[in-house]
DNA sequence: GAATATGCAAGTGCGATTGTTACACACTTT
DNA sequence: AAAGTGTGTAACAATCGCACTTGCATATTC
């Protein structure tokens, strides 16, 4: 399963664009803590401001921000900006219908595999990105404003 | 985020050996209800049989049985013994440890992926094969016993 | 002994993710 | 205006896991 590490790298730099405070942060700087590409960290940027979480400023001494407030962004919000697939994979090609069990089992398994969603996602909803970005300051010692 | 189908697949086929109540089943068979090949059901099937959830018998009428009865294999244990990969992938390469955000969000975040985890878990827990078998009887109007 | 069914290994095809390179475009500064 | 900076995006390669197929050894039932 080629799974995805956008929703982790996503809250990283988040995190980092909030411990900033307002100054704009560069995707190469953002690719650098996050030990990636500078085109990666921009495709996931891409996302993150379509789904209206931050926006980008051109130009020299540009670079991403939040577009809201850190404490109004949640874990939620950020993994269904970037993550793509669902929590399930239902089978490849569709169970063969004419079979007693196959031809009802998706829907059977549904409700069940729905509320293991709904408390993970409920979950997700309760932390900010604010909150996340205060840990980060707990237990790295980190002076503020950050300076790298 | 999980992107094999095989979590789907064997609830599919434990409730398939459900319904048969006692008599095995062939991987071949199971395959053909689950529109796959019988190779990938027996892969499936080793994965079932090492967490003791199923057992084989060889031979001219032989195939799969349950190990124990379908009330107490919840979907978590299914879960666990077909899925590997965790429910949050994190960074490809381990974000860089000499920068103030990099070196402790891996440590920040945990605590609350571990809870929308636990949560996800817990449902998972609460729900059968023998609820889902009997799901699939109530929404296919099935007629035990199962004749395919 | 013959037929049946599982268990397993090796090789192919496919799709998603990630990384790389290249370039056009927009904004800021001088 | 011109130069420098940074984003946005496209095209391509590399990698990885999943799923499928083939082939065969092994164990069990009839």
């Amino acid at each position: 399963m080629p799974t995805s590490s956008r929703f982790a790298v996503a809250v990283h730099v988040l995190a980092t664009i909030t411990l900033r405070d307002g100054a704009p942060v560069r995707s190469e700087d953002l690719a650098y803590t996050a030990s990636t590409s500078a085109v990666v960290i921009r495709a996931l940027l891409s996302r993150l401001s379509d789904a209206g979480l931050t926006t980008s400023q051109l130009g020299s001494g540009g670079g991403a921000l939040l577009a809201k407030p850190a404490d109004q962004i949640r874990l939620l919000d950020v993994y269904e900006a970037v993550e793509d697939t669902e929590l399930f994979t239902m089978h490849r090609k569709a169970p063969c219908k004419d079979c007693a069990v196959g031809g009802s089992i998706l829907e059977a398994m549904q409700p069940a595999l729905d509320r293991a969603r709904a408390a993970f996602e409920n979950e997700l909803a309760r932390v900010t990105v604010a909150e996340i970005a205060a840990e980060v300051v707990r237990i790295g010692h980190i002076t503020l404003p950050l300076t790298w």
